[in-house]
RNA sequence: GGAUGGGUUCCCGAGUGGCCAAAGGGAGCAGACUGUAAAUCUGCCGUCGCAGACUUCGGUGGUUCGAAUCCACCCCCAUCCA
């Protein structure tokens, strides 16, 4: 019994990379402990991006309230800070009727904005004056290095984490300079805040060949599940091609599909090997946190089986 | 049986006497990541290693100071002729 915790609320949090079985086990998690799923993906909070998002439907979500889930329009902008405000939202709201907040999903940065208090600035998101003329800059010849040459005068330090190629965020730290007129690395020091509840996180896993059979499975399946109609009803609807929606994987390989690009043999490959690369950059992100308690899902002896694993442990760790 | 074009590192594919462990791409592995994060970016990628060394380019033998590259024979593949 730490006195520590004990003024904490407890919060779970089941992360890991795509395809592994997230939302299955949470929604089994929320059934047990009277929980409510709280999404942390960046794409199923889209509206009609539902099959190649692999958003649970009313079936799988069993009455279990979840969160975050379809809320913005396709082609509007979200953000980590719009996440860090709304998950932060919602938790108080489930803990407010003394249930259990499970947050679910894969994307890495939304589980550190909650976990971790980043503490974003002024410096709006979306775009701004500032950055689109960043970006036509950018788009100049030699203006990458020109960028980072005026970076290293402005912000040095954030000059010497970034790589010079990644003109994204050379243009981010100049975007937040040149709006706030302060140097974003000066606002960078919460990576290791501490939360104001005490999350246990799991990050599910499979053996990387049964985990890319999964994958190459699931986007099979989609396929099946009507995605080129999905990704053609939102084009028809007049969702911009270069909208943050349409970035996720198994939607601009379509659209280039469609577009005549490539074949939908070339398509659906494509679709597959990049959901391996990203689940590969899942796992990088999720080993990178200390606090990530393991789940290596071939030790089961079948999906019920972990997840009363999971069950067991949170509430073990709640006795604590 | 004859003619021609080919067999290159996990795959595709460049290379045609030294600057070649061998372009480029793919696949794979590892990493970064603070308001686009399913995004963006970086490194590795024959073996051992610090330098450097060692083994590779269908097989065997030759020419040469030196060959993946030239010659001979053999094996296999593709297309065409019979």
């Amino acid at each position: 019994m730490t006195d520590r915790f004990a003024a904490k609320p407890l919060v779970a949090a089941i992360a890991g990379p795509t395809a592994t079985g997230k939302t299955e086990a949470a929604v089994a998690v929320c059934e047990a402990l009277g929980g409510e799923v709280i999404s942390m993906d960046s794409m199923q909070i889209y509206k009609r991006l539902s099959i190649g998002t692999a958003k649970p439907s009313a079936l799988e979500t069993r009455g279990i309230p979840h969160h975050l889930l379809s809320f913005v329009e396709p082609g509007a902008a979200y953000s980590v800070a719009d996440y860090q405000r709304d998950a932060t939202a919602a938790m108080h709201s489930v803990l407010g009727k003394g249930k259990l907040p499970v947050f679910a999903g894969g994307t890495g940065l939304y589980l550190r904005a909650i976990s971790h208090p980043l503490a974003f600035g002024a410096a709006g998101g979306g775009r701004s004056e500032a950055r689109e003329r960043l970006e036509a800059e950018a788009a100049m010849p030699g203006g990458p290095a020109r960028l980072m040459a005026r970076l290293c005068e402005v912000d040095p330090a954030s000059a010497a984490r970034l790589h010079g190629n990644n003109t994204r965020r050379v243009i981010r730290a100049l975007e937040v300079y040149a709006l706030t007129g302060e140097p974003l690395s000066a606002r960078q020091t919460d990576w290791e805040a501490e939360p104001e509840q005490d999350f246990i996180i799991f990050a599910l896993n499979w053996p990387r060949e049964a985990l890319y059979q999964r994958i190459n499975a699931r986007v099979d399946r989609m396929m099946q599940a009507g995605l080129v109609e999905e990704v053609r009803a939102l084009l028809t609807e007049g969702v911009p091609r270069d909208s943050q929606a349409m970035q996720a994987i198994g939607y601009k390989e379509i659209v280039a599909m469609l577009d005549g690009v490539c074949t939908r043999e070339d398509a659906v490959e494509a679709i597959k090997r990049n959901s391996r690369r990203y689940a590969k950059r899942q796992l990088t992100w999720f080993r990178r946190d200390p606090s990530a308690r393991w789940v290596d899902l071939a030790a089961y002896e079948d999906a019920s089986a972990m997840h009363e694993d999971l069950i067991a442990r949170i509430r073990g760790y709640a006795m604590e």
